[in-house]
DNA sequence: GGAAAATTCAACCATTCGGTTGACTATCTT
DNA sequence: AAGATAGTCAACCGAATGGTTGAATTTTCC
């Protein structure tokens, strides 16, 4: 079962649209509303794309009002990250090199 | 660009069969038709999983004689992981009560 | 040289995806 | 009671996904 978990898990994640989502749920609980706007997106997109989220777990919400204010559930990323770190002893030795990698490319944008 | 590169990566770890072939190729290089192998699956439908994992970055190939043998390329999977290192903070209370659930559900099956 | 093996390619299929629009429901505000 | 606000639902759309089959290609083996 917990198979079946990573796919919804990685599934989830492979949208940068879903993950902006989950970056803006980082700071505090949030609104649909506030998740979709800053995305060129409808509500009921945006609606579609909590319905993922929630699917795999990663946020829930609760009725505020007419308002559906979702919070952040961090368990599924911390099941993915333990199956990613299973492949750590194939990276380890360039990681440092990678993160610096990284560190570039963002100053640089 | 990172983030169309973790769209990707995500997207190739959220299939069951290619997290397989990733595991199998942790043992060590693959030829298609011994990824295909373990999964009831054609040699065609291995062979598009394969070009996802490639196209990810995740392996390599080389040709040798009429067979084709893949290898791992770790490194979107430690890039994956530095993303999802990022909700550490959210997680790590939690992190020692769920690594012992993972193993529970582990031994109990 | 000819058969067998390991793949790839192209075409097809049903399903899912990410998005839209428009109608509907529930709640707040005035 | 009448808007306006927040969100869901259902239907639709085009593109991508995961799978198949069958023909083609390349390489090896006899």
């Amino acid at each position: 079962m917990v198979e079946q978990e990573l796919d919804i898990t990685f599934h989830a994640l492979a949208d940068p649209t879903r993950r902006g989502m989950l970056a803006s749920l980082a700071l505090g609980e949030k609104s649909i509303g506030e998740l979709a706007q800053p995305f060129a997106i409808s509500f009921a997109g945006a609606s579609k794309h909590v319905k993922v989220l929630e699917g795999a777990g990663l946020i829930a919400r609760r009725k505020v009002g007419r308002t559906q204010l979702c919070r952040l559930r961090p368990e599924p990323l911390a099941r993915a990250d333990l199956w990613l770190r299973q492949w750590e002893k194939f990276w380890t030795i360039r990681l440092d090199r990678l993160e610096a990698l990284i560190e570039a490319e963002k100053s640089r944008q």
